[in-house]
DNA sequence: AAGTTAAATAAAATCGATATTTTCTTGCTA
DNA sequence: TAGCAAGAAAATATCGATTTTATTTAACTT
C-alpha cells in the first residue's frame, strides 16, 4: 500500500494538484484552466473546483472572481512578507518546542535530521529533488513538534509551504543550497537538542532568511525579473 | 449602497454563512446539511458546497467525508490550544506593531477603540451583539495594522474568528465581558499609543487568557458540558 | 494605423439529475 | 430485550448540460 486510497475523489485531486504545484509544476501567476485540469484527472468540474477552492484557502493559487484561478503570483514584497512571517511564528514555535519537547522530540528532531541529512540532493535539470524538499519540510517541521501546538504547527507548515513555491524562482537555488545548507540544519539541530533556544532560534533565523536573499539576489541578477521567473510585482 | 453586491453567487452564500457562524447561529459540530442550506438561500448544491469548502480551510466548519459538513465542534483541549496560538501570535506582531507603527497606526488604534467604546452592549437574550462584536473584531485588528504584514495580520483575524465560535458557549459570558473589559481595552489601547511594548503585550495576554478563564469557568460549571453547550471533547 | 464596436469563441459559474454512500427504520433472531 | 440484518430513506459526491461572463477575433470607423 503506498498511500491509502483518498476517501473521495475531489480529495485526491486536491492531493495531486498540491503536489504539483509545491513540486513548481506549474509557472507563478498562469492560469488553471479547470476544464483542462479535469480532463486530465478524468474528473467533473465540480472535483476540480473544490480541490481548487481548497487550495485558495492555503494560499497556493489564487481565486479570480468570474475568472476562474491561477497559480499565486509570487512578488518581491510577499516574499519579504512571507519571510518575516516564517520567522516570527517558527522563532516563537522553535522556543516552545525547545523548552517544552521532551525525550520524543529530541528523539523525532533527531531522526528527522538524520533523514535529511542521508537524502541525497539531486539537483537534476536544476529542479528541487522532491525527496529532499519533503525531507526538509518534514524536519522543519518536527523542529517545532515540541511544542504540541496543533494549530501552531499548521500554521508554520502553510507557511513554509507557501515559500516552498518561490524555491523554484531559481535553478540557481539548487546550487546555493548545497554550499551551507547541511551545515545549518546541523547547527539547528544540535543546538535544539541542546536545549540553547536563543542559540538555535537565531540560526533558524539566519537560515530562512538566508535562502530568501538568495532568491531575492537571484530576482535582481535579472533584467526584467517580472518575465524571466514569473514575478508579477 | 450597503455593500458591494457579490461577484459571485457563492461568494454571497460564503459571506452569509460565515456571518451566521460567527454570530452563533448554529450550535456546534452540528450537522449542515447541504439541501436545506440550498433552498433557504435559493441555490444550487454547488454553491453551498464551495461555500462550505472555503469555511472549512478558515477552520469554521469541519468536511467530514462522504458525510459532508458539520460546525466546527468546539473542546476543552482546542480552546487552550486556540488561545495558547493567539496569545503567541498577537503579542510577537503586536510588538512590531507598536516598534513600526505610525501615526496613522495611532489614530486607527484611537479611532477603533473609541468606536467599540461607544458600541453600546445590548447584550438582548444573552447573545452577543454582532455591532459590538464586529467592532471588537476590528478594534485588535486595529492593534496589529502598525506591523503592516498582511500575512500576520490575517493569520491572527482567523484565529480570532476561530476563537468567535467560542463565545456563544455561554450566556453569561456577556455578563462578565463588560464587567471588565472596556477597562481592559482602553488599557491596551493607552499602553499600545505610548509605545510601552511590554505592557501592551501584558494587557493584552491577560484580556485574551481572561476571556478563556470565563469560558472554561463556564464549561466546568456545567455537569455535563457536552450536552449544555456543544462540546465534543 | 490606431482605436472602437460587435460578433464569435472560450471559459467559468451554476444548475438539475444520477450514482454512491451513509443513516435510519423495521423486522427478525437469539 | 438486546443485538443484528435487510431494506428504505436521506444525504452526499459526482456528473453532464445550461447559463452567464470574460476573452478573443474581426470588422468597421475616424
Amino acid at each position: 500500500m503506498t498511500a491509502s486510497e483518498p476517501k473521495t475523489h475531489s480529495e485526491g485531486v486536491y492531493a495531486s494538484l498540491r503536489a504539483e504545484l509545491l513540486g513548481g509544476s506549474f509557472l507563478p501567476g498562469s492560469k488553471l484552466k479547470l476544464a483542462g485540469i479535469g480532463t486530465r484527472y478524468g474528473v467533473s468540474l465540480s472535483v476540480v473546483r473544490e480541490a481548487m477552492t481548497r487550495l485558495a484557502g492555503e494560499g497556493l493559487v489564487r481565486a479570480l472572481p468570474q475568472r476562474g484561478f491561477c497559480v499565486t503570483p509570487l512578488s518581491v514584497d510577499d516574499l519579504l512578507d512571507l519571510t518575516r512571517a516564517r520567522v516570527l511564528i517558527e522563532t516563537s514555535v522553535l522556543r516552545e518546542s525547545i523548552g517544552q519537547g521532551g525525550l520524543e522530540w529530541e528523539s523525532a528532531v533527531i531522526a528527522a535530521h538524520h533523514t535529511l541529512q542521508g537524502t541525497t540532493y539531486t539537483t537534476d535539470e536544476g529542479h528541487l529533488d522532491a525527496a529532499w524538499s519533503a525531507a526538509h519540510q518534514a524536519f522543519h517541521r518536527a523542529l517545532l513538534t515540541g511544542a504540541k501546538s496543533p494549530r501552531l504547527e499548521s500554521i508554520a507548515t502553510e507557511l513554509r509551504d507557501c515559500s516552498l513555491l518561490y524555491q523554484h524562482w531559481s535553478i540557481d537555488i539548487a546550487g546555493d543550497l548545497d554550499r551551507d545548507v547541511a551545515a545549518e540544519h546541523r547547527n539547528i539541530a544540535e543546538l535544539a537538542v541542546a536545549r540553547d533556544a536563543e542559540g538555535a532560534v537565531r540560526a533558524l533565523t539566519e537560515h530562512i532568511e538566508r535562502t530568501t536573499a538568495a532568491l531575492l539576489a537571484y530576482a535582481e541578477s535579472q533584467t526584467d525579473p517580472r518575465r524571466a521567473a514569473g514575478i508579477s510585482a
